[in-house]
DNA sequence: AAAGTCTTCAACCGCCGGCGA
DNA sequence: CTCGCCGGCGGTTGAAGACTT
């Protein structure tokens, strides 16, 4: 039964940071020895740690093929790609990596990924379209959006900004989303919970997400449908542009719905069968791409402005997971060829 | 310049499963 | 079968540095 802790306070062992000198004992040692029993390991090498500890920094720092820096693009593609597929299999993940460890990828992912894919809407766990989450705000600020903005054909025309572009940029929010956002808080017949739930559904499919895990993400907003509509009434939608309350609009925008995180290119490329030896089919797999982004702030900025997979586009959901790992050695395999 | 706040990430903790006695 | 050991995993923490006010 149970076994006590590796690190008992009374055997006097160190914890905390490694100096320089404990890095060297054990590389010093794992060179000449190996590794082999980490219990006793620290004790041969002179190291006042537990076998846990020196296991630990052995494999998370010193390795001789850690590798260090920064994450590439191609990099952080795979580790949201393997996430959506793997959830939290860091080890898993880190297995289809070289040379970085899974205690990075899972404070990389903590750090940076989970909170960009927030910002973009997107349920970091179920990698679906989340309304309740995108700052829209941040997407409106970084682009097109700007504080005069109170006349209502301005709005519209801001609006129709963030569906289609405006001829020199690309539209920011996915069309159907948007309408589907719109028609949500714009439909006044909702008195009929079932049917909101059928009308939202549709839209799952049109996501090809099934599975209770998909399903969920999405009560969220309807939660907070019901709230706003208590709160404000809907104007209809009219022709194909859509309206937002007039009033509010700030607030409005800020109350945490959102639009449509964006698909992109790269969606495309694994998700194409002519690009892809086995079409790869992963609806709630969050794609992000651009090859040509590479700094912190060119990725996040790359978030917003891709081009749009459209949502005929994508693939039947049925998660091939030997497929996608296949499909990613044959990308690799390409990719070093060329 | 200083104080306060936020972010990062190395390291720890507790738990689990495999294995041998 | 049970027990104890061990390696490994994922979640969490907190010191240190970065950033903001």
């Amino acid at each position: 039964m149970g076994r006590s802790p590796c690190c008992e306070k009374k055997n006097g062992l160190k914890k905390g940071p490694w100096t320089p000198e404990e890095d060297q004992k054990l590389i010093d040692y794992i060179n000449n020895h190996g590794y082999g029993n980490w219990r006793t390991l620290p004790k041969n090498a002179g190291l006042q740690r537990c076998g846990k500890s020196c296991r630990l920094r052995w494999t998370n720092y010193l390795r001789p093929d850690i590798k260090r820096g920064r994450f590439s693009f191609e990099e952080e593609e795979t580790i949201i790609q393997l996430h959506s597929i793997m959830g939290n299999k860091w080890s898993a993940i880190a297995a289809r990596l070289p040379g970085r460890t899974d205690n990075e990828i899972k404070n990389y992912w903590n750090t940076h990924i989970r909170k960009r894919l927030l910002k973009m809407g997107i349920d970091p766990v179920t990698h679906s379209p989340r309304l309740d989450l995108l700052d829209i705000s941040s997407i409106l600020n970084s682009s097109l959006y700007n504080s005069s903005h109170h006349h209502h054909h301005q709005q519209h025309m801001h609006m129709s900004r963030l569906m289609m572009g405006d001829g020199h940029r690309q539209p920011l929010v996915n069309p159907e989303i948007l309408k589907l956002a719109t028609s949500l808080f714009s439909n006044q017949n909702h008195q009929n919970t079932h049917e909101n739930q059928t009308e939202v559904n549709q839209y799952q499919i049109g996501y090809n997400m099934i599975g209770n895990q998909e399903l969920q993400s999405w009560f969220p907003i309807m939660d907070q449908f019901e709230e706003v509509q208590d709160l404000m009434p809907m104007k209809t939608v009219q022709d194909s542009v859509p309206s937002f309350p007039s009033n509010h609009d700030d607030d409005y925008l800020k109350s945490n719905f959102v639009l449509e995180p964006y698909y992109s290119d790269f969606a495309s490329v694994l998700t194409t069968p002519s690009s892809s030896p086995t079409p790869l089919n992963s609806s709630s797999a969050t794609y992000i791409n651009s090859s040509t982004c590479s700094t912190e702030d060119e990725k996040e900025s790359c978030y917003y402005s891709n081009n749009i997979a459209s949502t005929s586009e994508i693939p039947d959901y049925s998660f091939d997971v030997n497929g996608f790992l296949q499909f990613q050695e044959t990308k690799n395999h390409w990719d070093n060829v060329i």
